[in-house]
DNA sequence: TCGGACCATCGCGTCGATGTGATGGAACTG
DNA sequence: CAGTTCCATCACATCGACGCGATGGTCCGA
């Protein structure tokens, strides 16, 4: 697929898609003339970026962690250093913290929600 | 407490302390010489506030539901529109989404560090 | 062969969250 | 009184994620 299929299913600008690229989140290959090539496991890891870019973490982390995430796992063995052991668990530590910050909130958020939904059918509905 | 002691327990730089009031997430009482004037239930609205803007909303939605989160729950009669409980069902799906990527990517973050690990143990420790 | 649809690169603009520094007033302290 | 430290406001700079337009190339169908 080129970069107008991709930015479709994805709902990415391909502004967007090329700012990834130009980040290191992605790697196109390149048709004879010139054009980006994109085979069909893109869409999910561009879902993936944008997601995790809306929840917190910069192009620059989601860069580090993004080999984590294939399925199935390939392990980088120059990964195997005590550096990226330490970035893995604290980037693992921030992501819980944000896990558990939004859980809280959004639990109140819904209970709030609840409530005055509730008091509306009763009051005066 | 004065501008200087709320940062310091928040770890939050003053500058950003007279921003979160100029975009109305904070309400500091004024002293007789013009300074800011802030008990302790400020430091448990700053962190929440820093933490929520770690993870996602933009200080515009985190002003709509700080007041979600007040205990004991204050209800808002003004809350009771349908628009606004069409804005909170909204942001909380948006957190909900939040939440679950997170947790995906979270979890694939540390299982990948648990596998680079071990290996590390048993190839050439 | 020409017009349109796609692609490329490049550069500037925007917006929200921050950093930083200039300037000046109030309060304490030597 | 001078110096220090806190505070105030205000303006400008930065940075990351993104919008948008200019310009030009490739390909395809009327």
């Amino acid at each position: 697929m080129r970069i107008g299929e991709l930015s479709e299913p994805t709902g990415t600008p391909r502004r967007l898609l090329r700012y990834y690229e130009e980040q290191g989140l992605i790697v196109a290959q390149r048709a004879a003339n010139g054009c980006r090539e994109y085979d069909e496991r893109f869409v999910d890891r561009v879902l993936q970026i944008r997601g995790l870019l809306d929840a917190g973490p910069p192009t620059r982390i989601i860069k580090q962690i993004l080999p984590c995430l294939d399925k199935p796992r390939v392990i980088h063995f120059a990964d195997a250093t005590p550096e990226m052991l330490g970035t893995l668990e604290l980037e693992r530590d921030r992501m819980t913290a944000r896990i558990e910050c939004l859980t809280r909130n959004r639990d109140a958020v819904a209970g709030y929600r609840e409530v005055v939904r509730n008091n509306r059918r009763t009051e005066d509905g």
